[in-house]
DNA sequence: TTGAAAGCGCTAACAG
DNA sequence: CTGTTAGCGCTTTCAA
């Protein structure tokens, strides 16, 4: 019985059914030539047979079925904040680099770096019903994890996200840079170079990568003796509108600050622009250094000094771990696994 | 009867029939609170049993379910060759902008740049039933799409490919910047500078972007009269590490030309790096040109001059046509429009 | 206003 | 080596 209505110029498309029926064969045949089932052994004529049908019949198996029945769905979801920061396209590169080796398929949110971008990402491959998660969450509550590892979907978590809350045995692992230990070494840096009154672009409020870096400038600070002006330190969104801003703003604080540290990359050429703009001279009038070390970096003039990540390394890793649980090679409690991070020296600082 | 084995330690997820046990309704009502039909009328009291059931379970859908009955995804694909190419991922973040107010997925596929890369995205695309593609092909054959197009699923590429073959009732939709009116606005503009032997760098054989942007080089030539020499178009992959060996190789032919277009920024960017190692001052030695637009053309010493095209703006158009076909709202014959592009002169030539 | 029942296309246990 | 059969979770028709 066919119960509902179609659209109306969509053709049917052939089914298991179908190619069984021109084969000759049953359905489950089909599956088992398709799936390359070795419990069972399929004769040299009949697979011929088969594949000469689907090949006839020009038939794709249908995703959804399959995963209605097998519980798998051979797709993993990565959840991003920005996909227009360079960061996460290197990213994501390395996440597919692996996932697509291992037969797994990629689809990625971008959050826009909202929490409901976030929760819409985590609901619908809840609902999709992905394998496996990458997340580099921002806002989200833990708690609103717990029911997806307890499912048995294993994650890893790209960042410095607070949940040590959580009970070891999840199907969570995780991997970053720690932020304030890279934010220490250019700050320091900075320091050594003989700065005193450093601003810093902090990048938006309560979120996992700028809590890291303003720590470690905290801290770089305070182990030189610096005193903290809180006025220094500017918030704004993770982007060059949001260096340039923050940069614009501190710029009316008198007397002048020599050197400012940006969260990221980004808002540091946010922060060239808005220097071109009043005529001030990069390094020489103020010092800008960035983090992340995207492309663009080395590129612009002054070439910008930074604080190296390597994203497409940071994917595969965090790949890699979760095609791990996902494959029960491993199947322990949850690893910890921090990145290597470097200062790149240039000229803008 | 519980016939497969499961992993381990997945629980089992709440269902719709959890839900009905525990609200004391049938599994339909559920379907209908949940799906907010109006053709039947809920009583308030029985919904709010519903909500209350489904709240304490935490049940959430099962898309693969849904969409087997349904036979609709709410999800479409985009295909796509580099994410780590600046012009695509504002291409996404314009198609995420119109499919995410229509309640529609995106899932992303990079291909990059090669023909397997995009038979997989479409064939997995095609198994995972999505609605709708919005495709940027290089090598892909049209025949390979045209049973999808004949499933009734609608489709918007992206860029200058050739299927005119094709009929014009397929639910097939067209978005481009064309490739010859631009690049003859750039080289047009190099030549009235006062050069007469310019470069190109090319990109990758036998695709569309090279092309267009190719045939547009050779017509502006043709325009002033100047002879073209081949030897002066080189190919190379669309990045900056194709852009760099390609000039690298441009830099060996003497007498040396003047000028360089470069069929994308990156590429320009690759040159850049080529001619600063070299100790070539650009544009005073070598003037560099390059196409698209990305951020970083403004940012890099010195600016770059190109073409820009806009891809969020690319991205929500295309998204828009496919939303018209998915909504009904649209059901005419192929459609196809010419995008905006716009000469940025800036430093670099 | 609610429920029963069919069945989307597929996998996998089991039987032959 | 091949076939029969149940059922994954859901939407939708039809009946009450």
């Amino acid at each position: 019985m066919q119960t509902e209505r179609r659209p109306p110029s969509r053709g049917r498309r052939p089914t298991q059914a179908d190619v069984a029926r021109l084969a000759e064969v049953s359905q489950t045949v089909v599956s088992y030539v398709l799936n390359d089932i070795r419990t069972v052994s399929i004769s040299s004529e009949t697979r011929k047979r088969v594949q000469d049908a689907i090949a006839e019949l020009g038939y794709v198996p249908d995703n959804a079925a399959r995963s209605l029945r097998s519980g798998r769905t051979m797709t993993i979801a990565a959840v991003i904040p920005d996909i227009t920061n360079p960061f996460y396209p290197d990213l994501i590169r390395g996440i597919q680099n692996v996932t697509q080796a291992s037969g797994y398929d990629l689809v990625t949110y971008n959050t826009d770096g909202t929490l409901e971008g976030e929760q819409r990402g985590i609901d619908t491959a809840r609902r999709g019903r992905v394998d496996g998660l990458i997340l580099n969450p921002f806002h989200i509550d833990p708690s609103y994890l717990l029911p997806i590892l307890t499912d048995g979907i294993p994650m890893v978590i790209n960042g410095e996200y607070h949940l040590n809350a959580f009970p070891p045995d999840l199907p969570l692992d995780r991997v970053y840079v720690p932020g304030d230990a890279a934010a220490r070494s250019i700050v320091d840096y900075l320091i050594e170079k003989g700065h005193t009154r450093i601003a810093m672009i902090a990048g938006e409020d309560a979120t996992p990568p700028r809590e890291g870096r303003v720590r470690g400038y905290r801290q770089a600070l305070a182990a030189h003796h610096i005193p903290l002006e809180e006025a220094l330190i500017r918030g704004s969104t993770f982007n060059e509108e949001g260096g340039y801003e923050a940069m614009r703003e501190l710029l009316t604080i008198t007397p002048r600050f020599t050197a400012v540290f940006a969260a990221n990359d980004l808002m540091a050429l946010g922060a060239f622009i808005a220097c071109r703009e009043e005529g001030i001279r990069v390094p020489d009038d103020i010092a800008i250094a960035g983090f992340d070390n995207i492309p663009a970096a080395r590129l612009v003039s002054p070439a910008l000094t930074t604080v190296a990540q390597y994203p497409e390394r940071t994917g595969r890793h965090a790949a890699e771990q979760l095609m791990e649980r996902l494959s029960g090679r491993y199947d322990g409690p949850t690893r910890v696994d921090l990145l290597q991070h470097d200062l790149i020296v240039r000229e803008s600082a």
